[in-house]
DNA sequence: TGTTAATAGTTAATGGGTTGAACAATTAAA
DNA sequence: TTTAATTGTTCAACCCATTAACTATTAACA
């Protein structure tokens, strides 16, 4: 029984590296060259929340504020991202998409998405969706076990 | 329904990242400072083939040979990984763990498994074991996808 | 056998992500 | 009003990745 606990473990530190590469290889052969994981994962989250700032995104990504600040300008520099100072907090930025920037996201998301499809589908709907219960549940571990790092 | 499957789909492309994110730093702190993420995934593999080539490793972890030569280059200087020629065929190059390599693997592993070991007894051994079975048919739908893109 | 092709690995240039420390500008708190 | 804290940037220093050119060596084959 311990050994089986050992080989889950392994076989889970295994497979987690494993599928986080082979996903990102093809999430970016998806997306097209012009544009990285990072700077798609950023699109996706101004797009949703439509407006956000530096140091939220630096909390979300769970990095620090100067690698948002590398990573906006590259996008900066593309025309995708807009930068708006706060008339009243004169210290913070907003950023927002451009239409370039929502224009480039919808596209890339909607090849991604057919790609995910396509895995998901092959799956019965009741596996894959006591999987993600699963995997939500580990995430909430992980954040937990995050802040409580924190705290000491 | 088909609303059903779109969320599933957007849960997965949401929570692989955020699990990947969080658990990637969580392993960076348990490794300790002097370890990045990539040199340990090389340790490890080394470890567990006793010795391989730089072409194995690039073909393992699906970068560029040039890329493993810098990350070789880098855990050679820090005394981890030793180069030695192979007579017969002087082309290739036996990449091995020096003694000090070996023994930062096996304290890092230890610690590890051990920050794992924590997650997973949180989930009833049921649950684990069916989440790993998806994850790993995911992971072949993942490579044969790749080897599918290699063909065109 | 001797030329050509394939293979193993490296180097150099370039681009992107990350941190830490120092900094300016602005706002909040005392 | 002086002192904190906050927001965001810049810079130097790493690390990882790719492409292209290159060396050295071995294999193929005519």
């Amino acid at each position: 029984m311990l050994e089986n606990i050992q080989e889950l473990i392994d076989q889970y530190i295994d497979l987690s590296f494993s599928v986080h590469r082979k996903g990102e290889s093809l999430i970016r052969d998806q997306i097209g060259s012009d544009l990285t994981n990072d700077q798609h994962y950023i699109l996706r989250y101004i797009s949703q929340v439509k407006s956000c700032t530096s140091s939220e995104l630096a909390e979300e990504f769970d990095v620090k504020k100067s690698a948002i600040t590398a990573i906006i300008n590259r996008m900066w520099e593309k025309g995708l991202i807009q930068r708006t100072r706060d008339e009243k907090d004169r210290r913070v930025v907003y950023l927002t998409l451009t239409d370039k920037g929502n224009q480039l996201y919808v596209n890339c998301e909607e090849r991604i998405y057919k790609l995910v499809e396509s895995f998901i589908k092959q799956f019965d709907p009741k596996e894959i969706k006591q999987f993600l219960e699963t995997y939500e549940k580990l995430n909430q571990i992980l954040i937990e076990s995050k802040d409580d790092k924190m705290e000491e």
